[in-house]
DNA sequence: TGATTTCCCATGATATCCCATATGAACCCG
DNA sequence: CGGGTTCATATGGGATATCATGGGAAATCA
């Protein structure tokens, strides 16, 4: 089963092409081409990424016959598989990211790899420094009690 | 399994030409000659683009819950199968697109080809702009909670 | 035969493969 | 315990393959 843990930082180099952490290919658990998918969040100055069966799922899901033709499901298959990416690894383990996600996410010279457990996102790595801030800040203020008893740099990872 | 991601756009030649994007030549599966259905959508300017497999499903289904809305089974199919094309690519992966369907979506020029999981439909460029703006503004409208579980990160907060 | 469609080849741009090198971690062995 | 060595990974660059596209030749049809 995969499982995307840790942050890795790895360089886009002239052509465009990015490392993906080989913690991540194995995650993505096709020995040979490791496959996944990646398109622009929603909500964030971020890529998400994600295995294909998730997609596959999703698929299968928006495309029972009656679902067909309302605009609900219509909307939902525009809004996501228009603008997803379907990548393969290189044999070096490497990706070229497609232009409007790296736009998305303002990449331009590196490419913060996020583990999020089932799935993982890419981040510009100062944008990304600031989210885990601010997402650290909104945790003290939901949870003070835990701030109380942790140590300003515990919860770093 | 067929998927189909991303947006491709592709120019229609002097002979009304256009090339399938790879990557939904590959979806196709069928290696040698990738053969699928074109249709036009009854609910927008677009053209419907699906597998064999997937047509012979929805004939399934419309016949067998025909107790429901029997009516409007029996439109889909008078205006689904009576108005589908099937096409095969030519050997560097292009296919003529017919007249009505192309008129229909009003495309003459360029061609997107825009994937929908286990459909995909063509556009005319600029509509699809518009048509996708739209949907973005129904999707953050009238359900937000929709695209946040489409999106398998996107729970973080 | 004339018109239309399909096939075949050429081309430029881009993406992919393959090899080489650097870095660092784990390992082995004296 | 230390030094060397092997291995996996990340990264760089040149060579090769793939793709979208244009145009001409062959095949098809009426």
């Amino acid at each position: 089963m995969a499982l995307f843990v840790s942050t890795y930082i790895n360089k886009v180099d002239r052509k465009g092409r990015v490392s993906v952490p080989a913690q991540f290919r194995a995650a993505l658990n096709i020995p040979a081409q490791p496959v996944f998918v990646l398109y622009p969040s929603f909500t964030l100055s971020a890529i998400e990424g994600c295995n294909v069966d998730f997609l596959e799922k999703l698929a299968d899901s928006t495309s029972t016959s009656f679902d067909l033709f309302s605009t609900e499901q219509e909307d939902i298959n525009t809004l996501i598989f228009s603008v997803s990416h379907q990548l393969t690894c290189d044999p070096d383990g490497r990706v070229v990211l497609p232009e409007e996600i790296m736009a998305h996410a303002n990449i331009t010279e590196q490419a913060a790899f996020v583990g999020k457990g089932k799935t993982f996102q890419i981040w510009e790595p100062e944008a990304l420094k600031a989210h885990t801030a601010a997402a650290r800040a909104r945790a003290m203020q939901n949870r003070p009690q835990i701030s109380l008893r942790a140590s300003p740099a515990a919860e770093e990872k």
